[in-house]
DNA sequence: GATGAATGAGAGTTCATTCAT
DNA sequence: GATGAATGAACTCTCATTCAT
């Protein structure tokens, strides 16, 4: 939570131009690296993609990982943006919970490639860098620890404190089995199947009246 | 599940030698690969770890993904037979169950690494390869829709067959997460609270008395 | 000494301003010389040292050569002019050799850095431009040849007139070895032994009392 | 003098083969080096050169920097040889002095180009490297060291012993210079004059009679 | 006259794969 | 069956130079 965002260094000294010039480069660098992986993309055509020259690529990069950091950043931004919006933090801890819940999967569901993207290629980032993803990613859960101890306080949700990181990458996990069981799961549920099942499960673990 | 194993021709005749030189490429590569990944491990590396020269190692494999494709099977050879070992298929559905959980949560914290290596690498395999590589999982997940309907049968578990499958894929990520997200988890939690929490969770959702 | 001294264009018309913006070239550019070499130099890396940007450079310059060559007039003309501002003209040609000589040592461990750098980077200006370099070079020599046939002319010094460029020559490498052999003759002697010696074994060659 | 010759690894194993192929390397790298200077020759010229592709040449050397110590070590070890090759070490010590200079010239005549090399592209070895060969060049100002030793000794040479390295330096640098001086000299002295002026320009430093 | 973003040819180096021995 | 030297396409990254503003 604490670890710090990396900040790219870049040749260019127009802030407003490199925002931009990054999001061009995100963008072309997301379907590049959805399509053929980081490894098999070449710094040449995320260049391409972007509508520049390898050479200026390089004035807003120091090296191919930074894309890939900006690529991740971006996806966890975007993530943590959608699901924010979409949950209203008004209401008991379970209300707020269920909503959130249908939220997560949904946005998962929608970033599906991007989501996997991050499973799968976040590893090539230096170990630094990595931990400030992961980092990210655990600003995420910590959105549902935080419904969990507002249930929890409400006495609308009933989970022992201990527990309560554990639900939330419980819940974190199950959402996003969505993106990265696919192959296992798309052929057998809809999203609504899968949406209701999960949400199902993982309330029974958390309703007050159970035990 | 019908998805046909990969055979992968050898310049070499006699079967037995070609069994122990990919054992041997086997053992070599899934080291290098847990401490280097995949696309950072060369060729030569693998050779010389598998004791043999770079020439040899391509009498028995027709490109590195073939090493890949070898290293992840055997991962799940050995995942499976561990799990089937553990596992006494008599008594009523749910007591299996219960023992098949602690056994697959202490089979993935066991093989750790190796779970972790299919986790990251395999999509680096031919688009066909890989297909055989998760039906390989989903076989594992298999084990659990069987305990699960032999529960249902004897009365001793409750769910409905159209979430049979969906349940065993739960159980495989709900175990597989102390292996991707033990960043997340491993400070904060030992692998017996883990355990009993999972189980615990994974239960309540197929118990009889419940609802 | 024909050679005709290379003028660089600019595209700035001020004749004052040029010479200003190209002494701040100089300045800037003869430190990251010593310290990284000529070709380890980035522009962009003379432009900042300068006080002004790439663009700016390139107003004054036509060629990162052209700053190797204003580098090495300007060493040039510092050598000559603090050579020829420590020498007095007046006396015997054998009396202004022994002040002289000294003198070129003195500058020669003075400067010994930006000695140097014309020593090992003057070999990267075009042919042309080399060939006036090395016309400087000689320049120097040619004052020694100077007080050479002085000393003939009034009897002071004895040596062959078909030797004096030779002997000037001498002068010149036993004086610069100071500098290009500092790794070999600094752990074993002061510049004052150096000094010494060296004017000793000069002065022999060129004694009247002598044969 | 102690310092230790450094060991360039190879991929290949045949250290009779490293010798031929590094021999191939040296002949071709010294022809472009003096052509085009180290850094204007790019690894696929010197990889042609040799007569083969760029992938073999890195079997045998691990950077373009090797090159260049290969090329220095080769031509300083030509030097030498030469070098001791002519010289007859039997007789007094200014007889033998007489010999090694005339040919210490010669070799340096003889090699112009390859010393000029040493002289202009040395600089751009690493820095532990550049030591080496700087300690192979003072290798072969000790052959004179130890003349001249040799004529103090028998009394042959007159020359206080603190200045025997200096001695040593200085028939170096005044045989050299024909060398790196060519430009200056050669238009006016043919190699016979030079050689006898320089020849008795130290002897008379070194000789009895004198004082 | 000053700026600095854009360019792209070209550099050094790697490594999966082949094939003659 | 084993070897390992040879290959060269392909990679990431640099940097002198230009030119629109």
């Amino acid at each position: 939570m604490s670890d710090k965002r990396r900040t790219i260094p870049s040749l260019v000294k127009d802030p407003k131009l490199i925002e931009k010039r990054r999001e061009q480069i995100v963008e072309a660098a997301v379907d590049l690296f959805i399509h053929k992986g980081f490894h098999k993309t070449t710094t040449r055509e995320i260049a391409r993609a972007s509508g520049f020259s390898i050479g200026t690529l390089y004035e807003y990069i120091e090296s191919k990982e930074d894309v890939l950091y900006l690529v991740c950043d971006a996806i966890h931004a975007e993530m943590e943006g959608r699901l924010r919006e979409a949950i209203n933090f008004n209401g008991t801890g379970l209300s707020i919970m269920k909503l959130a819940l249908k939220s997560l999967i949904r946005v998962m569901d929608q970033m599906s490639d991007r989501v996997l993207l991050i499973y799968q290629e976040s590893k090539s980032l230096p170990k630094e860098t990595l931990r400030y993803v992961l980092s990210r990613e655990e600003e995420i859960a910590q959105i549902f620890v935080e419904i969990l101890r507002k249930g929890i306080a409400d006495g609308s949700i009933n989970i022992d404190e201990k527990h309560v990181k554990l639900m939330a990458d419980n819940i974190m996990v199950l959402a996003e089995m969505w993106v990265f069981r696919r192959w296992a799961l798309h052929k057998h549920y809809t999203l609504e199947e899968f949406t209701e099942k999960q949400i199902a499960l993982l309330l029974r673990e958390i309703s007050v009246s159970d035990k």
